[in-house]
DNA sequence: TTGTCAGTTGTCAGTGACTGCCATAAATTA
DNA sequence: TAATTTATGGCAGTCACTGACAACTGACAA
């Protein structure tokens, strides 16, 4: 395989640059108190091309996350599709950890720099939740397809939202501090994992046997109105 | 009782008529091309006014949303001991909007219109998002309260996870449009409900008898460092 | 090597959200 | 009515973010 050439790794270069040096000044004297001006100087890069890299603030600490999640929506696609939803989606985090273990060392401390920012500012908390969810809507559609089901059902989107909902309290549990190396994330996330197993029947993940309309709309549900039992799409 | 003061509801007048400026010129013109000098205008007040009622321009649109979530977290506290955590979330969640539907008719489409925006909005459905979590902080506590749990115990994060979880379903399962009415919004938040209640296991939402260390770190986790079961408080 | 082309960058001017400050006006209380 | 509190308006300023244009720099082919 040959190399990205010059521009390409320039490219990378300038924007882990721009990612360090947010995240040792945001770590330094706050996000809030950290300004635009002050990064691209860091890297010694004007403003405005910040913002080509980066479509907003919050994004410089968040875009590791969302490679992360990206990860995940691939690994989840990779999965043998025996596996009911929820098993999938588990199995598919803790590949999508397992793959940043192998990073190297500056690539993980990273990570870890950024995960520990994230939970200690309300506004990238904020942001990076919003992510989640983005990202939530395609693991939905995955799960739908992967079982063959409408997009629009509720039983993918339930699966879905549980499994995000268990994450994000997995990644709470590491309080600050406690975040030294990433198998701490993966014992905080299979703990909670655990739990959720523990509370759920067996197969709920699935449509009940015989259960032709699995948890509601399916194909012909008569009336186009409202409360048939399906999610539409709904945003722009 | 007497009648709050003319100072008070001269100030109540003035939010409320914001308010249904913003709602009616975000429909109008969406969210982003709407500026809060239009607002202001609209209610002839200064834009600096503006920024004393609302701290932020989401805020104008999510405040009704934010007085629901005061309404849940009394209505939970109002819940009887007896019921299990999950059950009585979800009967607070009913009360919450029944309590709604009492409102004058002003009052109730104002809030209906409210929650379609923000469903159709992506800036106000990440805003609305960032508010839930930080209402469920507060469902946590009670609900460790009311058990007599620590609050770092992850047993009452994940059932108020997981309840969050179920209601999102639930309102982005009223597509856009689809919001008539507020048994509209009972409607679907109680489908996810009975199908959370479907595919749990009873009993989930209480420690096991006998499990004196009730979710936490199971037999074994020997090292007292971090993961011993509980979850941090962590944000300032 | 050189010329062309596409992609990257810096500069600049501008918009809009949001804040601190101070003077003024209105409501409350004495 | 006078004194005090509280809401408001105006203003100047910061900062995130954007469009447009010009200068630069690798990529690639002649």
């Amino acid at each position: 395989m040959s190399r990205p050439g010059l521009r390409e790794r320039k490219k990378q270069k300038t924007r882990l640059a721009l990612i360090d040096a947010a995240l040792d000044l945001f770590a330094e004297q706050g996000y809030d108190a950290t300004t635009v001006d002050q990064i691209a100087a860091a890297v010694d890069v004007s403003p405005r091309t910040f913002f080509r890299y980066f479509a907003t603030k919050e994004d410089v600490a968040l875009s590791l996350d969302a490679d992360g999640q990206e990860i995940l929506l691939a690994e989840l696609a990779a999965r043998p599709a025996e596996e009911p939803p929820f098993t999938a989606l588990g199995r598919a985090m803790n590949t999508m950890i397992t793959i940043l273990e192998q990073g190297d060392t500056a690539d993980r401390s990273r990570f870890l720099k950024a995960r520990e920012l994230i939970e200690s500012t309300p506004a990238l908390f904020a942001g990076g939740v919003r992510m989640m969810m983005q990202n939530e809507r395609l693991l939905v559609a995955e799960i739908a397809r992967r079982e063959g089901m409408s997009p629009d059902d509720l039983l993918p989107h339930f699966a879905v939202s549980l499994f995000t909902a268990a994450i994000r309290v997995g990644l709470e549990a590491c309080g600050p501090g406690q975040l030294n190396d990433l198998s701490d994330l993966t014992r905080h996330v299979d703990r909670v994992m655990e739990l959720a197993e523990r509370s759920l029947r067996p197969g709920w993940d699935r449509p009940a046997p015989g259960d032709g309309t699995a948890s509601g709309a399916g194909p012909g549900s008569g009336e186009g109105t409202a409360g048939d039992g399906s999610v539409p799409d709904g945003r722009e």
